[in-house]
DNA sequence: GACTTATGAAACGACATCGTTTCGCAGCAG
DNA sequence: CTGCTGCGAAACGATGTCGTTTCATAAGTC
């Protein structure tokens, strides 16, 4: 992905100032993605962001599409945690926490960003497709989860329903100016699901 | 809108070539909206797909957001047609419609290019925004009607009713490479809305 | 402390796109 | 038929971005 990390993946550097560098870099190249979007990147303004020489970043990556990959996959990297509880408390969380980052965060346009882009840049296409999949999936099995221990209605359809209640988060955030509230969260899974009994 | 209709607004131009020109130019806009997007307008192809000169263009519109607003009022000339019959029909036609129009058309992209460029447009969101909650409105009144006349259930929320259809159509085809199929739009309303007695 | 090396700043040529202008031609009006 | 005018093609200067190179400096190693 990047074009020389002067020693492997996991290795460390000796020298500092070589990691600092891309993190800075990245952090920028998040921030100028979530404020012009893919499109409107420019390799200048992500220097001038991040503090650091143009040739800087000439040097870890060898050019957009390369830099925008491996900050994908960093961004990637950040998106966790499922948890503990009852299906629909598992439901509830992962969906605050997806209307929280489509609202509140700095980074609330850095996915609007990654769906803009991927309509028309084919490598952004797969490496979204493939990221969108995988959520929706991992949420599908919870929902299947749940009406097979008997916790949610048995003719729940798991994938319609999973699309349902993200598509209503991602619908407010992009077609509208009134992002989805994540304390309404609840409410939307309740409609969804059924009220608990 | 536009800079230079030699005559006014619903006169006719006494040359034909006149409205020709505007009519190819605004379809190749279309045509290259939907392939490229927003952000990659380029005039130059805009004037080799209508087979005009760049000079033709720029003698109508003054640049690329005249042409682009002037195209999307166009675009939403064309989108038309509520219907007849009950609530739930009219509901399923009007689905139907734009399940096919994220899908099969040409012009499946011209909608997601929008989406996406309002993202980093501040013109081009106002639109869309306003275009969006237009049609927004007109499915929440839609289904208030259905609750009110008894045809729907009457603890169904409109609002989120209607966010949650149009947010599955456009989940799909944003998030996904799998748009929603035209054919499962009964499903999908019948899901939503409650089956039918 | 002496060396090594990554860095920030600046300038560079190459290229693409913008919006304008010019010009000969062809379609239209009368 | 004749004059007019919108047209397509081409070339233009201006601008902005890319990716590269150079160079003195400062931060790192050992």
């Amino acid at each position: 992905m990047s074009v020389r990390p002067t020693r492997g993946e996991g290795e460390q550097n000796s020298d500092p100032r070589i990691e600092r560098s891309r993190r800075v870099i990245q952090e920028a190249t998040v921030d100028e993605l979530a404020s012009v979007g893919y499109g409107g990147l420019r390799i200048e303004s992500i220097a001038r962001r991040a503090g650091v020489g143009k040739a800087t970043i000439y040097r870890h990556w060898s050019g957009k599409q390369d830099l925008v990959e491996s900050t994908l996959a960093m961004i990637k990297e950040d998106m966790v945690a499922p948890g503990e509880g009852t299906v629909r408390e598992r439901v509830t969380s992962i969906l605050t926490w997806l209307a929280s980052y489509l609202t509140d965060s700095r980074a609330s346009s850095v996915m609007p960003a990654l769906v803009s882009a991927a309509q028309f840049d084919k490598s952004v296409a797969e490496f979204h497709f493939r990221f969108t999949s995988e959520r929706r999936h991992a949420m599908i099995d919870l929902l299947s989860e749940g009406v097979q221990t008997g916790e949610l209605r048995s003719d729940l359809d798991a994938e319609l329903a999973a699309e349902m209640l993200a598509g209503v988060l991602f619908y407010r955030r992009l077609m509208t100016d009134r992002p989805f509230p994540s304390e309404e969260v609840g409410n939307l899974v309740a409609t969804v699901l059924g009220s608990a009994d």
